[in-house]
DNA sequence: AAATTTTATGGGAGCGCTCCCATCAACGAT
DNA sequence: ATCGTTGATGGGAGCGCTCCCATAAAATTT
């Protein structure tokens, strides 16, 4: 079935060496040799074998793409979709695939080996990672280049590509305050993923930026899925919040399902505002204010970014890691009421 | 760095070929070996490498999941991350990893010949591809076992995994018959996709059944997403049907929204049903009455067999095409108006 | 014209594994 | 006691490729 170097180099009358370098595009081979190879290669439809030549090269090509399982939004959330897509066409544009890993909690042990000596990856990107996943210590132990997408709240030797959670969020609340808002409230993603923290820090920051006291009563946890949002709200309409800074888009969609459902009408009863700008954001009722966050971008920059790392690494000494924080906008629809104060 | 299969033998006392057997549950190792050859293997970290093993025994144990971008849904909807989430956990339970495909247009060609030829692959499950995809045929005639998600039309080989799209959307629009409504329309999917033309013929069926002539006004394509629902929605507003049974609940959210803008209330103005019964549809407004697929179910399914197919085919003569029909159940909720009229 | 460098090519070794065959001991059957 | 027969183990070959070194021819320098 498959065609092998050889068999071109027979049917070219050339040898196997030489028939690598004109698939591997090396210099050094006479024009007309090239020609003659390449036409025989195209005729007999070669394609060299992956396994092959990652055994004798020590590299595949295969970017390991990892994502725990667990993570609550994984299906609700057109997050990651996003991501992988931004991930899968910066990969194809390299001339790289990109291996897909759902590392569930159970097989997460057997998973990681597998990754990291199964040679069979040339690095990793991590998405969305808890604050203290195992699989990070592993990752860093491992030895194979990797990023993450979402920043390491400590480890110092980790890449990565994140935005600006914090300074978001302190944005996204500053407007609300500008917009006269006093009480407001935050619903926030689970504290154990970076984004989660972040976020909530850039709410307290701005508070205190205008000398208000975060009040725990205004300050409900939710988990990033909508049904979280929605518990969330319900919690935090007991403490009759003016504005509510909702940390996801799929959370602000459970927290308007809340407040319709309790007769409140946004934003004139309650102003609420998102983050990450998914693609429905604008069709909910209210279009929803919210963070645009470049998610397919930081897919794509995270896949290139490591794609540098592994050269760097096969060639000379290790590089620094590298931070890479992608801009994000402040996206202003009606669900903040803009339009009705000012 | 990595360990390998000699290196165990030599600290072992045994010979590479008794670590082999014992690494792969080979019979005839004596039990005392086993245990030897195991704890050093453990010791050392040990995992095989797995081009290498690719290489040697023409089997990666990997498995390659083919998702043709442009399909336009791809992000709107929970649809694809439950497939792949169900995918990768048979494949998980099973000890196979999952490569992820995301095939770009430009770079189909190319994609396709890595996947059947670079021997990386042990086997290929194609997600909702356009009728006439070309992908296809490359792996048809590619000699790899493969299976479709979603029936293939035509092609009498093809294995797949599917849903009676045409007999679910026949009791569906059955269902809105008996509830008393006549002016029946329907939003179509993509009429290239074999789920959006199945649908349609279960629709049209449906109404002939009742002896009902499919009137062309009352029937708009979409494309699977929110938008496309949205769009469609507006159009068959002119011809002022009384029930709409939409191809997709992502369209159905659409057509709520077209709905709304319109002073339309749901169900007493006009009933909606919807098909897929996606984690949203329970908390739409008002809740979505569709047909439940399941998904995840049906992404397991999918890799079980494959994976069923690929041993088959590493043992004896070749296999017939498996075609697998999974139930659907009809969820009623309140968007057909089933408690209005009775 | 001789010495040196560059360019084009071939061939061997080896990546880590599996598979096949050879070997040898231990076993029950004759 | 002798002969298969089975079970346990070792070693060679080879999967298809890359990488290094050797060689020969061509181009350049002195």
């Amino acid at each position: 079935m498959a065609t092998t170097l050889e068999e071109i180099a027979r049917q070219a009358g050339v040898s196997r060496s030489t028939v690598s370098r004109v698939i591997n595009n090396h210099p050094n081979v006479a024009h007309d040799t090239r020609q003659r190879v390449l036409s025989v290669a195209e005729r007999l439809n070669y394609h060299p074998n992956i396994a092959a030549r990652g055994l004798a090269a020590g590299q595949t090509g295969i970017i390991g793409l990892v994502i725990p399982m667990g993570v609550p939004a994984l299906f609700t959330d057109p997050y990651f979709p996003l991501l992988i897509q931004g991930i899968a066409s910066a990969c194809n544009a390299n001339d790289r695939s990109v291996m897909l890993w759902l590392a569930e909690p159970e097989y997460e042990r057997r998973t990681i080996r597998q990754i990291l000596q199964g040679g069979l990856i040339d690095g990793v990107i991590l998405a969305s990672a808890l604050v203290n996943d195992p699989i990070l210590d592993a990752l860093l132990n491992g030895g194979l280049p990797f990023i993450q997408v979402g920043r390491h709240p400590t480890g110092a030797h980790v890449s990565y590509v994140d935005v600006d959670n914090v300074n978001s969020s302190r944005e996204m609340v500053a407007h609300l305050l500008r917009l006269g808002y006093r009480r407001i409230g935050t619903i926030t993603g689970p504290r154990n993923m970076i984004a989660g923290a972040d976020r909530l820090q850039g709410y307290i920051a701005a508070l205190r930026d205008r000398g208000i006291t975060p009040n725990p009563e205004l300050i409900a946890e939710g988990d990033f899925t909508e049904e979280g949002g929605y518990a969330a709200m319900r919690r935090l309409l007991r403490s009759a919040p003016e504005a509510v800074f909702v940390a996801s888009d799929a959370m602000a969609v459970g927290a308007l399902r809340a407040l319709r459902e309790a007769g409140k009408r946004v934003p004139e009863d309650i102003a609420i505002a998102g983050f990450d700008d998914m693609p429905f954001a604008a069709h909910t009722d209210p279009p929803l204010t919210t963070v645009h966050q470049p998610v397919q971008q930081m897919g794509a920059v995270a896949a290139e970014t490591l794609i540098d790392l592994i050269r760097a690494s096969s060639t000379d000494a290790e590089v620094r890691p590298q931070r890479i924080v992608l801009p994000t906008e402040l996206i202003i629809r009606v669900s903040c009421g803009a339009g009705l104060r000012r």
